[in-house]
DNA sequence: ACAGTAGGGATTGTTGAACAATTCCACAAG
DNA sequence: CTTGTGGAATTGTTCAACAATCCCTACTGT
């Protein structure tokens, strides 16, 4: 049922003497078979298995994964619910191709979020352990040149801050957000360049969050998210298009 | 689809001579059953025939609505996706009862998406029909003593100000988060009263954004949900675990 | 009286097959 | 080059069946 890559903490039951008990809650709810196989998909879209625009048969994915077609479409309701699969009837599901409008409205929601989660930080300096450590994965997968990983650190920075709203539903959104975000990525040809030259910010925005100065960075997360916006959108514009017309070539 | 950021009269396709025929393709695109059972399961959900705790049965419903279980169960997943239905493996799907941190979650996420959107209004003055006509039948439900529709009323004004955000994600979460409200309203007794009183807010709220005064409508705004969700809370605490327990009971 | 437990019926979880509806593609006809 | 026109492939939907699980009842032993 989670959407999000992370979960954020532990919550403290009503119930006295158990603490900490329903962090395992996980590991009781078994999960349907159409959830796993939802998951499984998930995480092959993510890694770019199936690329955008590419139509995933349910006869094909059935047999290899080994459930049958019901069970399947279970899957593939979860996931395009998600804005993950684009599901044309009688046609089948396919990897979402996000449009140029949809880049533009995913940050426009992304600064909304962001924004307001780190404007809420209060006056006084504090450390923030979790948020650092993205900061940290990604310089070092920028100093081992493993572009991959660069990316995937960005992408928790960010999810990091939007948590510090402390709310899951805000947790859950940009766990879609950045996954339909990946979709893009996966269809822009070099993800290096594009991550590379915003190390230097993450490191500004952090300071600004642990000095306790909430408004400051939220201005600059916001010049931020314009600039990869508009940088994005730039580079996305015709590839969208590229993309479409290659899979109407296939 | 191939359309421009830009909402200019009329764009050019990349085919000459079909101006504007696109906007007919939500026309041409029909809904597979599955969508539709959870449109009308959804629709009866939120008017409270189907009432937060009842078990939604395969075979019951199933058999009313004349369509197979595997269909029935792919509208169950829509809709527990929606966090309006609960799914417990084995035991089948349940209208879920929010409890009382889903409500201050969500009061969360309103505060932050609506303050957002009244914000960004401009420092013009502009007259905004839309927001304007729902706070109207607002006025009229509570002259005639409608509150059902003084609250739908209520709901609609405030999805109108989250639209000024543009957003078509916005819409949807928004969407999401007010039919999940209507659950708790309906675990409530008295809607009336809960409404009523925040019909002059409403007008104000709506003269400051015709006046270009964003600021000062998120502020009044703000205001307005901080008193709105401190009071949903208090009576809405030991509602929940009632409703759990009358569930429990039944 | 009461905790534990062993059935048994009901409901969900999942599968496989079947058929209708629709799309897709190649090919023929104009 | 466009316009039918087949047939193959795929999806949409239903149905029946069985396994797994839950829920309730009645029985047991103390």
């Amino acid at each position: 049922m989670t959407g999000t890559i992370r979960d954020v903490g532990i919550e403290d039951s009503d119930l006295p003497g158990l603490p900490g008990l329903e962090a395992d809650r996980g590991l009781v709810s078994r999960k349907s078979t159409a959830e796993r196989v939802a998951g499984v998909l998930r995480k092959r879209i993510a890694e770019g298995f199936f690329l955008p625009g590419g139509r995933l048969s349910e006869q094909d994915i059935g047999n290899a994964l080994g459930v049958s077609r019901n069970t399947l479409r279970e899957a593939f309701r979860l996931l395009t619910h998600e804005r993950l699969l684009a599901h044309e009837l009688n046609r089948g599901v396919f990897v979402r191709i996000p449009s140029v409008e949809d880049v533009v409205d995913i940050y426009r929601v992304r600064k909304i979020i962001e924004c307001a989660a780190v404007r809420g930080v209060t006056a006084k300096p504090a450390s923030f352990p979790r948020i650092k450590e993205k900061v940290e994965i990604g310089d070092e997968a920028a100093r081992t040149g493993n572009w991959k990983d660069l990316g995937t650190a960005n992408v928790w920075f960010h999810q990091e801050l939007a948590a510090l709203s402390g709310s899951e539903r805000v947790n859950e959104l940009v766990g879609r957000l950045t996954a339909e975000l990946r979709l893009v990525f996966h269809i822009m040809a070099e993800p290096r360049r594009f991550h590379e030259r915003y190390l230097p910010r993450n490191h500004e925005i952090l300071d600004r969050v642990e000095a306790g100065d909430g408004p400051g960075a939220e201005q600059l997360l916001m010049k931020y998210l314009e600039d990869a916006e508009e940088q994005l959108v730039e580079a996305y514009a015709d590839r969208a298009e590229a993309a479409r017309a290659a899979v109407a070539a296939d």
